[in-house]
RNA sequence: GCGUCUAUAGCUCAAUUGGAUAGAGCGUCAGCCUCCGGAGUUGAAGAUAUAGGUUCAAAUCCUAUUAGGCGCCCCA
């Protein structure tokens, strides 16, 4: 309908001067928000007044003596400053619900991605700790953008990138040790700072002493301690063994990774692909990149340390590859990953992190530019922290400390659909308040209720037709006899829903999805309320029927791409 | 200090991206079940941080100010 109009005042303004050229992309149409506007609207004369020489009202007003009838079209009215109104012949307005009911499932979906191969990355939580709230944001958002990004018909890959290498590893490692040297010698005292403190380190250490007694036992293990946790860590693999202190790390890691994907499948999400780290170490990529980077120029060497000029790329300044001791830092392997991501021909690559993460982007895409020679296109999406309050007072979400909630408790407590929509209910750049006390005391605040409650009662609405003996069949003659502004108003929303779809998806914004479901439900339960959908007369019940039949394939559409449920009984 | 994100109703968030009278939920107040599920519905009160600017039009763009989050390691 609406390019329908596009080209209608396109084909006007063609006629009143020829020479000028407007393009159809320039044309706005929108939905109008009151009834009294019409149906749609064009700004288009306010626009480009001043290319025709003449007020927004006197080209709105040549436009309207120009523009050509159309059988859809009731009426054209100028209004305001120079909008020009649409008003559309009812009948044609209701012909959406044919198209949904035929379309069902299908509704929705586009093809604007050509099937075009993207690569979406998030959580990528490092594999220290379990889950917790704080990831649960990005988690939906990266799930659910995948979905939207789905139904805009791109072929996308969600992967988890574990970091398995570095120092924050052998971090963990140690802790698991000093946990487990703790179990065997309950004298053995813990009261390193910077250790990993939460409970599930004890579990980790319990399970490698259960199944392999004291394999890794270090005699007068507390002697090792040393100010400098490097000094630290590298004297218990000395004294270990690298081959042992590696099947610990491997344990510890794998431990971890199983709880993270516990988790995430109980957020409903799936991973197609798990990337580690350590693989790019392992295969040679890292020291393949940081030599092609070396020969291209964009590296030097200070302070016995070798530096990336980052600084060129828009960076504040140049970073550290390898570091004065030979280990590589945590970019190096970041771009080798990133290469790794080029190679496997993805035409856009996408990111999601955390918001503290921000002043880390322009190295990243600096680097990216280099190996993708235009081919693919990285887009860095920052999602706000999410601070936590319990109550008043606000939670710390320190992984080191031990001191956070975890996402599994959050699910568990408030569930799954709740969670998810919370998250997403809010635009990713916003930084945002999680209580979560209301979130678990009063779990009617949320919305998801409200629109999985619309969707039970049209269900319920047609138990209770079968109950009474009688059938829903649709024939498009019934469209007819829906005249109600109730019944206007959800077919409006009805046929809005295509373009929430690109538009969320294209701006990478799911609370377009999430605030559209939110108001197409209150339609629903407002007419609901008003009306009485099983009447007697055959046409007008039918008509009915298949007005909220048309809406519960809409939500249930978008629940999927949400990830939520849509249960028929609550 | 530099960079970056943000500021909308008492609270938590929206606003079709520059559009017409700034919308919801919670909370407060007043109504609606002999009727398809009251986890619902109808209404009332209540808001664009401050000061300038840009134009037909500003919550939205620009500048300054104020307040806050985050980032400024050879950490990951």
């Amino acid at each position: 309908m609406k390019d329908i109009i596009k080209d209608l005042i396109k084909k006007s303004l063609k006629k009143i001067d020829k020479h000028k050229n407007i393009s159809i992309e320039d044309i706005e149409v929108s939905l109008c928000k009151d009834n009294k506007f019409g149906d749609f609207s064009s700004n288009i004369a306010m626009k480009f007044s001043h290319v025709y020489n003449s007020s927004p009202r006197d080209l709105a007003k040549k436009i309207l003596e120009n523009i050509s009838d159309n059988k859809n079209i009731l009426k054209v009215e100028i209004a305001g400053p120079g909008f020009i109104n649409f008003f559309i012949v009812k009948v044609s307005q209701f012909e959406v619900i044919e198209k949904i009911l035929k379309e069902q499932n299908l509704f929705g979906k586009n093809n604007l991605g050509l099937n075009q191969k993207v690569l979406i990355e998030f959580v990528s939580a490092n594999p220290t700790g379990p889950l917790h709230v704080g990831h649960g944001r990005g988690a939906a958002f990266g799930d659910c953008l995948s979905s939207l990004l789905q139904e805009n018909g791109y072929d996308v890959t969600k992967e988890y990138y574990v970091n398995d290498a570095g120092k924050q590893i052998d971090i963990l490692t140690l802790s698991v040790l000093q946990r487990y040297h703790e179990l065997i010698d309950s004298n053995s005292k813990f009261e390193y700072e910077n250790l990993y403190k939460g409970d599930y380190i004890w579990d980790i250490a319990a399970e490698i002493h259960r199944n392999l007694s004291d394999t890794y036992m270090i005699e007068d293990f507390e002697n090792y301690k040393s100010i400098s946790i490097d000094d630290y860590i590298l004297n218990v693999k000395n004294n270990l063994s690298e081959k042992k202190f590696k099947e610990v790390k491997d344990t510890s890691v794998k431990f971890i990774l199983d709880d993270i994907k516990k988790t995430l499948k109980l957020s409903g999400i799936n991973f197609d692909s798990w990337f580690l780290e350590s693989s790019l170490i392992d295969n040679g990529d890292l020291k393949d990149i940081i030599k092609y980077l070396h020969e291209n120029n964009n590296t030097y060497e200070k302070d016995n340390a070798l530096w990336f000029k980052s600084q060129e790329l828009g960076d504040e300044k140049d970073r550290v590859l390898v570091k004065e001791n030979k280990d590589h830092t945590y970019l190096s392997t970041d771009i080798a990953y990133h290469k790794n991501k080029i190679s496997r021909n993805f035409n856009r690559v996408i990111n999601i992190w955390g918001a503290d993460h921000h002043g880390y982007v322009s190295r990243i895409n600096g680097a990216f530019n280099i190996f993708a020679k235009g081919k693919s296109q990285l887009i860095v999406l920052l999602v706000q922290f999410a601070n936590l309050y319990r109550g008043k007072s606000k939670v710390s979400m320190s992984t080191r400390s031990g001191d956070f909630v975890t996402l599994e408790e959050l699910l568990k407590e408030v569930g799954k659909d709740a969670t998810r929509f919370f998250y997403l209910a809010r635009k990713s750049d916003q930084h945002m308040d999680f209580d979560i006390e209301l979130a678990k005391s009063n779990d009617s605040n949320n919305p998801v209720y409200y629109i999985q409650y619309a969707h039970a009662r049209i269900c319920s609405i047609f138990r209770l037709l079968k109950e009474n003996g009688n059938e829903f069949h649709y024939n498009k003659k019934f469209l007819e006899f829906l005249s109600e502004e109730e019944e206007l108003n959800i077919v409006k929303k009805l046929s809005f829903y295509p373009e929430v779809i690109k538009k969320s998806a294209e701006k990478h914004e799911p609370h377009l999805l999430t605030n559209y479901m939110r108001e197409l439900a209150q339609e629903i339960h407002s007419y609901y309320n008003k009306f009485q959908i099983l009447v007697d007369d055959d046409n007008l019940r039918n008509a009915r029927l298949a007005l909220i039949e048309a809406s519960k394939h809409v939500l249930v559409n978008s629940s999927k791409i949400i990830g939520i449920n849509m249960p028929d009984k609550m």
